[in-house]
DNA sequence: GCCGCTCGGCTACCATACAAGTATGGAAGC
DNA sequence: GCTTCCATACTTGTATGGTAGCCGAGCGGC
């Protein structure tokens, strides 16, 4: 069984990240622990570590607040997605045998079916799977981790686009237009689709922004936690 | 005044790459403790933040151990660093101003300085502050943590590459080279010469493999943690 | 002499207690 | 009515106590 902090930390992690527990919204260390029906250690552990993937905000002797989106850091996300996704791709051309692209092809697929059962928690895992996926062809699996971490902060925005799923075929389509320029070991090519396809994703976020923008932040660590008493 | 544990943190972040911790050894949060004169709750979350960057590996209810270099690791973090350098060397090349390029010269001039002095300490210094600049100049400063975070294992050997510091004038050629090509907004030779750089670090590192295979495992997130009575 | 078991000492983990600091609500004074 | 100050109820930070689990040495059996 897995360490009560690794429990801790994954359930705050994909409650944020789901946009469950909503941007700004306060946590406490004490509430948590009671209501996780733990001690605080755990909880606090936890919350530090979210702080350095920069989920939350820790303000000492004040609070512990979700963190608003800031607009900075999506950006930056997008850059190191973009850098290390195309850069996993060059090395990955020439190198993709057969059974990586039925194994792609399979999550294509998945991704398909999760889409129109309407399961957007499937569409998004299989999305990831299938990126993972893609960067382990060329042997970076490794670097995997280091574009999940910047791409927490994309996802949260993401999941409030999603909800105008037109474009969820238009995804799933770029994703096998990649595989089979991969396949075709057509270097170039698949490097702008996938590129094309990365910067869409980003696209979103703006339109997301425009509708939502109490989500959002400009760019400042957060000037004002501002303590909500919204009693239950 | 930084918080306790921020300070603990920086200290063993500091010896940890310094080799000054060496690779292997036991860290026990009773003595780290007693040694720096906190209580273990500190001592405890700075183990966890270093574990989480892959700087020790903790073993529940067995011990805490600085991690030794793993192969698979420096080949990450190189292809991350990489992939993450260039394409901000990229988006430099055209927006680099007068600034940027005397700020960069000035950064090489005082490596060059503390390569004289035989102040390697400095050397890694200024090293990191104009690889940072250098992203700083295509708007991706934000970036530059990744690549710091992904670097702290190819640090750590580097350390012992250095001391054959003949490579050091090298070194800071190349830098100077990389600015010069900036300057000239030759994009395709700047990147070019960087990727050259990059690589010839990475290269050290076999060597060093050779001369201390003790302090590398083979990938491994470490099978036996062996410990060590080692009396002080 | 060699193998298996028990037991002591160590570890990190979790729980709890105490300390230091901040924002809020309300009373006192102008 | 408005301002000022203070008591209070929170917050995170730090210290300490207790527990489960693992390692390794030494004893007993073969």
């Amino acid at each position: 069984m897995a360490s009560t902090r690794q429990q801790v930390y994954e359930q705050l992690r994909a409650r944020i990240i789901r946009l469950d527990l909503e941007p700004g919204s306060a946590l406490s260390e004490n509430d948590l622990a009671a209501e996780l029906g733990v001690s605080r250690t755990p909880v606090r552990e936890s919350l530090i570590l979210l702080g350095e993937e920069g989920l939350v905000d820790v303000y000492p002797q004040l609070g512990t607040f979700v963190s608003r989106i800031r607009i900075g850091d999506v950006a930056s996300a997008q850059f190191v997605r973009e850098a290390l996704e195309l850069a996993a791709l060059r090395d990955a051309v020439g190198e993709a045998g057969p059974r990586d692209i039925v194994e792609l092809r399979r999550l294509v697929r998945a991704q398909e079916d999760a889409a129109q059962d309407g399961d957007s928690e499937g569409f998004f895992r299989f999305d990831e799977a299938f990126h993972a996926r893609l960067m382990a062809v060329g042997g970076h699996a490794a670097a995997w981790q280091v574009v999940a971490g910047a791409k927490a902060q994309l996802d949260r925005a993401r999941r409030l686009s999603l909800p105008l799923t037109q474009q969820m075929p238009l995804l799933i389509g770029q994703h096998g237009a990649v595989v089979d320029l991969l396949e075709a070991a057509d270097g170039p090519a698949a490097e702008e689709s996938l590129r094309g396809h990365l910067r869409l994703v980003f696209g979103d976020v703006e339109r997301i922004r425009a509708r939502h923008p109490e989500l959002f932040t400009e760019d400042g660590p957060a000037p004002r936690p501002r303590r909500k008493p919204a009693g239950r």
